[in-house]
DNA sequence: CAGGTTTCGTATCGATCGCTATGGATAAAA
DNA sequence: TTTTATCCATAGCGATCGATACGAAACCTG
């Protein structure tokens, strides 16, 4: 997993692979199959392990700016961990491939759509409360979000610190409307 | 330049190049040298032509406000051009390589890194004249710019469409904060 | 201990990578 | 017309890709 997560679906050789984890050719294929299913098991565990922030923050029982402020800053730091790659293995495993491996592309594109789906529902039902003004575009905003995301893993990528990422989710935060009384707090931290 | 654009530097074969040049091997060898000169060709005509809003944007002699709203109006639009694949080569080309690559992928971080540079340069000009609060962190703001725009090329590339990355600009720069008197003017459009 | 079966590491498969040597066609010089 | 030189497309170079065939060792069963 991290080695795809550092170096991409197609740059990552089996050899690679077969090194650390100390397996031989037949161990591997008895195993996994092939590399594209040893991707997508990959895939799973990373979504498992490493991205359940994701999923934490929106879910969680608490008014939707402090959802969306978990999401963004379980993202400086689940982007920036220092033994890990940095960035989101979705973003950066097949972002430029080959024609032949264009079906992984499309499926790290999915999960892409999924987040930013997650993101437009949590908005949706904030608005349903009244967390967010009437007039705001729940899809266009959604879209800012998983794209700010998208950019703090770049900028992870690129070596960005922890507390760096922090003050771009801050500053991304800046942009979102308050109804009224919850906008005054969070400028304070 | 528009076949490293969409499938990056590795997934490229020398084999695509050819067919779309018309060229064959010694002659794409004696014109290039070899496949990274190629490309480093491909990436300054990719800076020349296709790149040319930023430092537009960034010298025009307008206030900062409108010089970021010129920014990331033009990476809207310039990410998601029709004819040309969805993004920026900067960002997609090379973002996880094989180790043999990491030369490429150090050079394309190195652009992005000149980029976010040049808007922090701008920013600081920003809040010398006084278009910027005192207390504004120039690199954080340029770090947080910066990323938006890596963002939106992984939303370009994504299928995103020119009306929606430019919601996604408009979004961005609510984060913005003005001395004053150019914010209520920002609201209407 | 002998026989049959399963497991597993090595060696290698065909395909493709970036790149180059070679032979034949063409053009200029005598 | 003959000779020489230049160019350039085809064929193939070594290396590496993902994936597999084969022989040896190990193990459970009589």
């Amino acid at each position: 997993m991290h080695l795809f997560w550092e170096h991409g679906y197609e740059a990552t050789s089996l050899a690679m692979l077969r090194e650390a984890m100390g397996l031989t050719p037949p161990q591997i294929y008895n195993a996994f199959t092939d590399k594209e299913t040893l991707f997508r098991k990959a895939l799973t565990r990373y979504h498992q392990t490493e991205i359940g922030f994701a999923l934490e923050a929106l879910s969680a029982p608490v008014p939707t700016r402090e959802a969306i402020r978990r999401l963004l800053l379980g993202a400086a730091e689940a982007y920036s961990r220092p033994d890990k790659p940095g960035g989101c293995l979705f973003v950066s495993a097949a972002l430029a491939t080959s024609p032949q491996a264009q079906a992984i592309a499309d499926e790290l594109k999915a999960y892409r759509k999924a987040s930013e789906a997650a993101i437009a529902n949590r908005l949706a039902k904030g608005k349903a409360v009244g967390d967010l003004p009437e007039n705001l575009s729940v899809e266009g905003f959604a879209k800012y979000l998983a794209g700010v995301m998208n950019g703090m893993s770049i900028q992870a990528r690129d070596g960005a610190s922890v507390e760096e990422l922090r003050v771009l989710a801050q500053t991304a935060l800046a942009a979102l409307p308050a109804e009224g009384q919850n906008q005054a707090a969070s400028s304070k931290e």
